[in-house]
DNA sequence: AGATGATCCTGTATGC
DNA sequence: TGCATACAGGATCATC
């Protein structure tokens, strides 16, 4: 599930793919797959001929600005895979196969998503993106993001896990690394937000940023579907703490880790670390 | 306000 | 082996 180590590094190894080049034929082989209004001759018109001026990350998007104005908006959502493959790559027949972008000068970039739950927007500008992206919270890595603001984003009496995965309130984090920060803090993830000491928020900011550093420097966790920008798999899932790692032991103290249901979601912890 | 459940999808794993 | 069912959990929406 791309959360934002793994969007990172499909920006890190797509970026350099991309930028200054321009997009040429597109073909949607989906439209189910582009944001509403499902318009795939729009689409393809808003792209053709544009130059990439550059790659960015928000949250979990990726935004690919167009030189001039426009931006082409992705949201991978569970199981979607964003890649560039060489000139002559043949495609054989992949029913996940949903959107082809060719590139000026040999390429394409492919969206695949087995689910479907995936979405692409070409839009002339980010009010145009829907109300989720535009409501999205400060970036855990960002310069300015400190222990006091993830302190006053902890407010009320959600779980904390809850909390840690709205994209209001922080962008990025889904469940694997909120599972992985809530293990490192030693914070139990159905604790309400507000009942967290300042001791306890220093040391959950620490985690979350450890962890996404972590992650995002071993290219992403693959289970599965995730892919970077090249289609290769990342590797940081051997280093999972509690993520999917149900009766296996807590690697700090050996007592067998649990699965949960935490506000409506799966969450591990470590029933005797995690208080 | 926040929890809960359904929805969008399909592949995989499990139970009978 | 076949078939039904649960599960994965990102975002959105309806309901309580």
């Amino acid at each position: 599930m791309p959360e934002l180590p793994e969007v990172e590094s499909i920006r890190r190894t797509l970026e350099p793919l991309v930028r200054g080049r321009r997009f040429a034929a597109v073909r949607v082989l989906s439209p189910h797959c582009l944001g509403a209004p499902p318009a795939p001759e729009a689409f393809a018109a808003a792209l053709a001929g544009r130059r990439v001026a550059g790659l960015r990350r928000r949250g979990k998007y990726l935004l690919f600005d167009l030189e001039g104005d426009g931006l082409l908006a992705v949201h991978l959502r569970m199981t979607g895979q964003l890649y560039f493959v060489p000139e002559g790559t043949p495609a054989g027949g992949d029913s996940h196969l949903h959107a082809v972008l060719a590139l000026e000068g040999g390429g394409e970039l492919r969206f695949r998503d087995v689910r479907k739950f995936g979405r692409l927007w070409a839009v002339a500008g980010e009010e145009e993106l829907p109300p989720g992206y535009r409501d999205l919270g400060p970036d855990p890595l960002a310069e300015g993001f400190t222990a006091e603001s993830l302190r006053r984003a902890l407010v009320g009496r959600r779980a904390v896990k809850a909390v840690l995965t709205d994209q209001a309130v922080l962008s990025g984090v889904g469940n694997i690394y909120a599972d992985e920060a809530l293990f490192l803090a030693g914070i139990h993830p159905a604790r309400p937000a507000a009942s967290l000491d300042d001791r306890e928020v220093a040391r959950l900011w620490d985690a979350l940023r450890q962890v996404l550093e972590e992650a995002v420097a071993a290219g992403g966790t693959t289970f599965s579907d995730y892919r970077d920008g090249l289609g290769q798999p990342g590797g940081y899932a051997p280093a999972l703490r509690v993520y999917r790692r149900e009766g296996q032991p807590c690697p700090r103290c050996g007592t067998l880790i649990v699965k949960a249901r935490v506000s409506g979601r799966s969450a591990r912890f470590c029933p005797r670390c995690q208080r």
